[in-house]
DNA sequence: AGCGGCAATGTAAGCGCTTACATGATATCT
DNA sequence: AGATATCATGTAAGCGCTTACATTGCCGCT
């Protein structure tokens, strides 16, 4: 049965309130250093020095100083501190889309990790474009970013080569390949799909089919594809009969995906998807369908997010773990950046939750 | 029936090649402006003219120039060049969380067309703390976000003195009111939510009881509550005595919240949630419970996520235009910034989507 | 031939900070 | 008391850019 969906406009307002520019109070007077220092009637070394190394200045002068700071609403100005002190404390980190629950929480770890060490953070998202992510990078690097987290492995070389040019530590996550490389905090994709596709072959079920997420630029995505072909080569499936369909990170998406995938014959007893997004649409459109599942086939996911518990049936998925992962690599970046040479790459454990989405065929 | 979901640990490796610092490349000679004129055989004007203002310099020395900045792998110095031209080309946003796709897709809209601008995005999220988010305000200005933009009225007014005393454009969104006020561009969340409590109460629903997000410093979240309250007063109810709990963004507490509503007495026939989210959880809930939606009782959200059309039964919500908010919050802000004078405060429409989760009582 | 005008380029003065070094005032030691 | 160490502070040199202004060479004009 199709939900109906109705859609009522309630209203259509529109509330203009121009800006007044010529009522705007006089000319702006953004205070410096110096602004300060001759309100506290001090020099500018000594304002400088009670902003940054307080410990190395007296109490009266201290006390003068943030009188004048709070009185004038001082705010240092960050480029020129950048400038003449050669430090930033300021990370950066691209990701391919804000619009995405996997590194959303990721990063928020991140960046409150990144607090606690004096950092802070410089995100901004590529849309999953590596031209766009090249030009990211290099504006991060140009305002000063000391340390950089990307996601997956796969960019241009050229990337890498500026950037150990320019010697930035760089950090890799939500990925982690075993060859050579960039130091990475992540989970191995391949391993951790191969292992949940080891257990669906296990359960009995032997047409497979795979809506996976695009591939293209996303090692990712492409590794969990290669995790399912191994599994089934290892239970001497034809690796190269799979059917697979690619599928943009939307429900519907994976929901188009999966109806083409349910007018193949044979029928496929289990589609495993590259992400929770893909399984959800999947599941979504199979009541449409009013194929049940996992009576007449089941569906797995990748990632765990609420998503999965959301939905009916609950989705059998692999959990990463998005937020030790955001939290270790910050912590490793922060080792890169300052020298101290502890950081080592790491494979962090993922976990298969099996629950009602997938079941014996 | 509660389902069942196994934890099955698959592996457990750990995977250490430690930072050879010893064997790294000689000291990094980061190229400056000066080194590009140097390599390029022309003055350090020359080169800035070439970078910025093409248009000024022959063509022979454009293309030494560009040879010498490919070759160095020369990138400008952001804050140097801030600190000359006095010009970022940036605006900041800042939001309560990153950790919530509603943010998200607006804010992806927001960048995309800000890029269209030649402007860049710095974000950053207050995890919900009005210190923080101070805090990251001043940081931003200093970083010199030319605009801003922040989510919701409620806010210090040391803040918005600040920000008027740098004479820094600021921008609401996701939220209107009508009263006086920075120029915003969101919706009105208070007529939003009293538009969908008539709905619901001319349905013939006499119970209502209200999951709400926490309201403590959260403008959206007490606008929706009193929206809620306007309609029950509409139609004659007692709205001092409606049962209203606060719940944080999570499945779990909107599940919580509900549990408790259930057990009062009169029991409600409709549970008006102040997001998608809680109301999830509260379907979620119901189920665990064997409580029938919308049999025993409807239930309502707002902001219609993905998630509203994955849940059983779909949910009643109500509609945001995130990714518009996004991209007519880039233009107004830009014009603000460039003192174009022509942007106004916008009250955008909202729309209620009638879906299975509400029916008559 | 002489001159104005223009286009391309160079020169150098900051932008707002940090910090090495110099200075002066106290406290400590012989 | 005089020498020396210690501490708080001031002075001033940049950090890497942009841009107003000065300079140069070339063109076409009278």
């Amino acid at each position: 049965m199709q939900a109906l969906t109705f859609w009522v406009r309630m209203e259509w307002t529109f509330h203009a309130s121009y800006l007044l520019l010529s009522s705007m109070p006089p000319p702006a007077p953004i205070p410096t250093l110096e602004d300060v220092a001759r309100a506290a009637g001090v020099s500018t070394a000594t304002v400088s020095r009670c902003l940054n190394t307080s410990e190395k200045v007296s109490e009266t002068s201290r006390s003068k100083v943030m009188k004048a700071v709070e009185q004038l609403g001082y705010t240092p100005n960050f480029g020129a501190r950048a400038m003449a002190s050669k430090r930033t404390k300021t990370i950066g980190a691209i990701i391919p889309t804000m619009d995405n629950a996997i590194f959303a929480r990721g990063l928020e770890a991140f960046q409150l990790k990144l607090r606690v060490f004096g950092y802070n953070l410089l995100v901004s998202s590529s849309a999953y474009q590596p031209d766009i992510e090249a030009e990211q990078i290099k504006a991060m690097v140009a305002r000063g970013a000391e340390g950089l987290l990307l996601i997956g492995h796969e960019r241009d070389q050229a990337i890498y080569d500026y950037l150990s040019k320019r010697r930035i530590p760089t950090l890799i996550s939500w990925a982690h390949q075993s060859r050579q490389g960039p130091i990475a905090i992540g989970f191995d994709n391949r391993a951790a799909m191969r292992d949940l596709a080891l257990t669906v072959l296990s359960m009995g079920h032997r047409n497979l089919a795979v809506i996976s997420g695009v591939t293209q630029g996303n090692d990712r995505a492409s590794e969990r594809v290669q995790g399912i072909l191994d599994a089934a080569k290892h239970h001497g499936l034809d690796a190269d009969a799979l059917p697979i369909i690619e599928a943009t990170y939307t429900l519907e998406s994976g929901g188009d995906a999966f109806e083409k995938l349910m007018h193949q014959t044979p029928r496929p007893t289990v589609v495993m998807c590259g992400n929770d997004v893909l399984a959800a649409g999947a599941i979504d459109r199979a009541r449409d369908m009013n194929i049940s599942v996992p009576d007449d086939v089941s569906i797995t996911g990748f990632d765990d997010i609420e998503l999965a518990h959301i939905v009916t049936p609950k989705l059998t998925t692999v959990r990463v773990p998005h937020q030790i992962m955001g939290e270790k690599a910050a912590v490793a970046l922060v080792d890169l950046v300052e020298g101290k040479g502890t950081a080592f790459a790491e494979r962090l454990i993922t976990e298969i939750c099996l629950r009602d989405s997938l079941r014996a065929p």
